[in-house]
RNA sequence: GGCCCCAUCGUCUAGUGGUUAGGACACCAGGUUUUCAUCCUGGUAACCGGAGUUCGAUUCUCCGUGGGGUCACCA
């Protein structure tokens, strides 16, 4: 039961590594705008090339996918009765189209070695001319590349783009767009090792996989002339294409990029990113809603995202936003939520038995799950401190005074509970008329070694009696 | 370099032929607070330039400038 002009979309990730995020913010895209209208989102796996491929990151690809909470209608393993969705499964079928595409004089055999084409660069570089095939075999005759192929010679099959014709298509963001032929090469279409090329490939799969709407990154606008040709020479309609910006470095400058930083939507996970955070800040990246909030779950973007709304210039990658939203989403997690999620980060040493307690103090301060070692690792390891910090606001004689009498209060307290820890402290210093800034920092620095910490009397009682009283008498042994 | 795309605060954006050009992040200041963080309040900060169209352009057109992309038997 095919329903007319039904909407379907695709992501079509090649195995070669791992997902990029900007290929996840586009999957996003293609997914929302399916799921919007009730049609089918696409994966397909463009696996053409086979020296580029990578073991294993096909599963690494899918894995990310559900990890992010995304999933697809088809693909492999998900037969929607277009498969396969594996390329280098479906080599005969691009074979004959190629040999379509021959029979009907529209492509040709070309002998040129890698060495000449590179000749032949080089010369046109050096006269500052674009570099493009210069068309040698395009005069061959049918039967003379017939016997070379038959002699077993190596042949790519070229596409026989034609002189000086007017190359359309619409954009959905950016209206139509015009390229005269000339500009295009006669692009290989079958390589020598019978894999075709991506380009013929991702048009043949289009096709007959019914994708009805082309959402991909803005790199490929120059490239789609090429490819609008080749639906001509199919005779085939071509589907509608938007193409989304792409991602800037961080500093803005450039096509986001490995070495200018984490590219991996993996790695974002890793290094503690929620992958619904993720996700909201690829929909806010060139694109609101209506009434402008930022905070949006999936079912409210895929209600009210429209693909003719998002912003046709290229985006900076910006990082401290990501982590503000990270940190929101950190903070609206319900406890178990975030205690299971934080699971994965928990360093070796980390007490489990002080989970509960130690969490509500870090919550707000978490912009990572990563961040938790960093937070707590006072609570369980060895602290550093120095005389100097702890003299800093005060002489010798007071702070001795201060920990002497904090530690055999604290040391008397019997319920150990945050409420009795804190009238102890705060009676102290009332009846000993101390500075409470100095004295309120100094305890913190010898029980945490740091300025910088959860609330005091919290921390305490989650450090614990012995500990704390531990602490204190060192830090005593340290001034005296 | 050829071709293509793009242009509002530092960044992501809203917006209109006549607006005090709005919001968010970041930054700064203040408040809450025992530090930090959270939270609240306030502040600094933008229509790339030049022509043209128009009574009037940030908005429409053209040119320039700047930024980006792309020019493989890689996708």
């Amino acid at each position: 039961m095919k329903k007319l002009n039904s909407i379907r979309t695709r992501m079509a990730p090649s195995p070669t590594g791992d997902m990029h995020v900007g290929s996840m913010a586009t999957l996003l895209k293609n997914y929302a705008f399916a799921k919007k209208h009730g049609g089918q989102f696409i994966l397909r796996i463009e696996d053409t090339d086979q020296v580029r491929l990578i073991e294993g990151s096909e599963a690494g690809l899918k894995q990310v996918i559900l990890d992010y909470g995304l999933g697809w209608d088809e693909g492999p393993g998900k037969d929607g009765g277009h498969g396969p969705y594996v390329q280098s499964q479906r080599l005969d079928i691009y074979r004959q189209k190629a040999q379509e595409l021959i029979d009907k004089d529209l492509a040709y055999y070309c002998f040129c070695s890698r060495e000449r084409l590179e000749q032949v660069r080089d010369a046109q570089r050096a006269e500052k001319k674009p570099p493009r095939y210069d068309r040698h075999c395009l005069n061959l005759s049918k039967d003379e590349a017939l016997k070379r192929i038959e002699a077993g010679e190596e042949y790519v099959i070229r596409l026989k783009v034609p002189s000086n014709q007017e190359v359309k298509f619409t954009d959905l963001l950016r209206g139509e767009i015009v390229v005269n032929s000339n500009e295009i090469d006669d692009q290989v279409l079958m390589k020598s090792d019978g894999y075709p090329t991506y380009h013929l490939a991702v048009v043949i799969d289009d096709h007959l996989m019914e994708i009805s709407h082309i959402m991909r990154g803005e790199e490929w606008i120059s490239s789609t002339p090429k490819r609008i040709l080749l639906y001509q020479s199919f005779g085939w309609q071509t589907p509608i294409y938007a193409h989304i910006p792409i991602f800037l470095n961080p500093n803005g400058k450039g096509k986001m990029s490995k070495r200018k930083g984490t590219v991996s939507a993996r790695l974002f996970l890793d290094k503690g990113y929620l992958p619904e955070a993720m996700l909201n800040f690829f929909m806010i990246l060139g694109w609101t809603p209506k009434d402008q909030r930022e905070i949006l779950t999936l079912e409210e973007y895929v209600k009210e995202f429209d693909p003719k709304d998002i912003s046709s210039k290229s985006v900076v990658f910006d990082l401290d936003k990501l982590k503000w939203m990270n940190g929101v989403y950190i903070r609206n997690l319900e406890f178990n939520q975030l205690k299971s999620r934080l699971k994965p980060f928990l360093p070796a040493d980390f007490p489990l038995e002080k989970f509960d307690l130690i969490l509500p103090l870090i919550q707000e301060r978490l912009e990572t799950l990563a961040d938790i070692e960093e937070l707590t690792k006072f609570f369980y390891r060895e602290i550093e401190l120095e005389q100097s910090k702890l003299l800093k606001k005060a002489d010798q004689e007071t702070v001795l005074n201060e920990l002497d009498k904090t530690l055999s209060s604290l040391n008397a307290v019997s319920d150990w509970s945050i409420k009795s820890i804190e009238g102890v402290i705060r009676s102290l210093q009332e009846d000993n008329d101390w500075k409470r800034g100095q004295y309120f920092m100094m305890i913190r620095l010898a029980v945490t070694g740091s300025k910088v910490s959860p609330p005091l009397f919290e921390t305490i009682h989650a450090l614990g009696k012995q500990k704390a009283g531990e602490r204190l008498a060192k830090a005593h042994q340290l001034v005296a």
